[in-house]
DNA sequence: GCTAGACTACACAGACCTGTGAAGGAGGGG
DNA sequence: CCCCTCCTTCACAGGTCTGTGTAGTCTAGC
């Protein structure tokens, strides 16, 4: 599922697929919309993807290697110190809210697909554990650097939910600075 | 719309769309399904309830109340220092998620609209905006309320995502002593 | 030239979706 | 007794859902 891979159909469906599961949800859009929108028809669309659910997990694996690259970018450009390092995660936070206010796609896959087996939410296990190991490794010599993990990625986390759900602006300002008294606080101690 | 005057078979398919709806997502249950598991006919819930939005609007609404004289009821009886009070609002999410491990149906159900002028999302922002207020309520003296209330609600709604969505059964206890250090840290300064 | 892959067109299956129309039964209050 | 509310039964409209079957075209590489 290597987007190299993709014909340049496969190309347009997943993409025109993440524009729309992301917009609107994805039980709202019907493999049809998706089929007339790419400009592809219903039975390309089956050939390349097989399913509806396999064509959703191959969207929220693209998302998360994207969201991946921009996490691991903004870390290797830091400067290598607790406070930086983390203040990276949350500026990738801040820019990939501010071209949207749909909120985190894992999330909202999360909430549309109770079944805990689903490939899909195995994906946004997998992502969210991620982040919390590159947090931990950011934090790397600070005491109780698992538990400010913990903090940091509810803030994280919370931050998405409070702008998409609860639609205040300010939440990933607000993360952000909070994130950063919480390192700076445990790295003081 | 309130249960006092909701008629028995309308108490009924309320009870059981609002199982089914928090249970298997919102989009994921039809009016058939509700009406055949309420023992009632798709006649009487549309009768009741007007129509399907009409209905989930109904299922908010009521567990809104149902969370907000819960949070009441443990503000009435926590000793009155801001420590105590916030840890109660943490204490009634400790219990409310104890119960099941679908998280938040606000959050949810604003994954599952993306319109934010849907009557549902209205609701959705109202409930957490309400919650934030409690909170400032409850750091009255502290300096810097407004801050430390909107760090609270990250946590408290960070601890909803990464419970449900991450999975980690640690997410509200870590928010609860986080919490707890946040409130300290802003009384002890 | 031949073959394989990508794609089109389009009908169809079978289920499910929200919502309505018509007709009537049961029970209580005026 | 009559009316009102609640609820029932059942058919139906009009649409969307995921997914398949059949048949055929175009293009690139061997």
């Amino acid at each position: 599922m290597r987007s190299t891979t993709l014909t340049p159909g496969a190309r347009r469906i997943l993409d025109v697929a993440s524009a729309l599961f992301y917009e609107r949800g994805i039980h709202a859009v019907g493999v049809d919309t998706i089929a007339a929108e790419s400009g592809v028809t219903k039975r390309t669309l089956y050939d390349r993807f097989g399913s509806k659910d396999a064509l959703v997990v191959a969207y929220l694996a693209e998302r998360d290697r994207r969201w991946r690259d921009r996490v691991v970018a903004a870390l290797d450009g830091a400067p290598d110190d607790p406070v930086s390092r983390v203040d990276a995660v949350f500026a990738v936070l801040a820019a990939g809210t501010a071209e949207s206010s749909r909120g985190c796609s894992f999330i909202n896959a999360a909430a549309e697909f109770p079944d805990p087996d689903h490939p899909a939410r195995t994906l946004v296990r997998e992502e969210k554990q991620w982040l919390r190991e590159r947090l931990v490794e950011a934090l790397a010599g600070v005491a109780d650097a698992e538990r400010v993990a913990t903090t940091l990625l509810l803030l994280h986390e919370g931050a998405f939910v409070v702008l998409s759900a609860a639609q205040d602006p300010d939440a990933v300002p607000a993360a952000r600075s909070a994130a950063r008294a919480v390192v700076q606080d445990a790295v003081g101690r």
